[in-house]
DNA sequence: CTGTATTTGTTCGTATGTATT
DNA sequence: AAATACATACGAACAAATACA
């Protein structure tokens, strides 16, 4: 399911990005690929693109993607 | 410094206020001239968005700037 | 070369919940 | 109870760069 619960203790914005790095970690979005679009998580998660931008600027700052503007998000690991 | 004193018996956002009044009234904000953003606010004087937000609404009350959705807050005197 | 679609970047508007004083 | 502050979320609009037919 992967579902967000949006009456947990857990903020929705850090549930999406501990979906995100599990998929990352366990191989499903592997290194130098991109991840969806933020309209696409948008979508799948039905949250705010407000809240999926936020999810994933926190892999961001721990490295685990690179965002290239006007491209996508990347998995860090490979070029 | 221009800091924000969260201790003192004058509220952070009526001191933020202040302090950008006093930026307008110096010509350090012009005329016509965009204001920095709330986010930039937020960094440089520590304070939670709303809060800054607050400070802002404070300026707009008294005229001393205008707010364009989705554009900015700018100093009011020319267009 | 031109126009359109896609995608991320930026910014403001608004609302709710919680904590503190 | 009221005021203040912060965290979170959703919505909306526009900009800028890129991709593509």
């Amino acid at each position: 399911m992967s579902g967000i619960d949006p009456t947990g203790p857990v903020a929705p914005y850090r549930q999406l990005a501990e979906i995100l790095a599990g998929r990352i970690k366990s191989g499903q979005y592997k290194p130098g690929q991109r991840i969806p679009t933020e309209s696409e998580l948008v979508e799948e998660f039905e949250l705010a693109r407000s809240t999926v931008r936020r999810a994933v600027s926190v892999l961001r700052e721990t490295g685990l993607v690179r965002t290239v503007p006007q491209r996508g998000t990347y998995v860090s690991g490979q070029s």
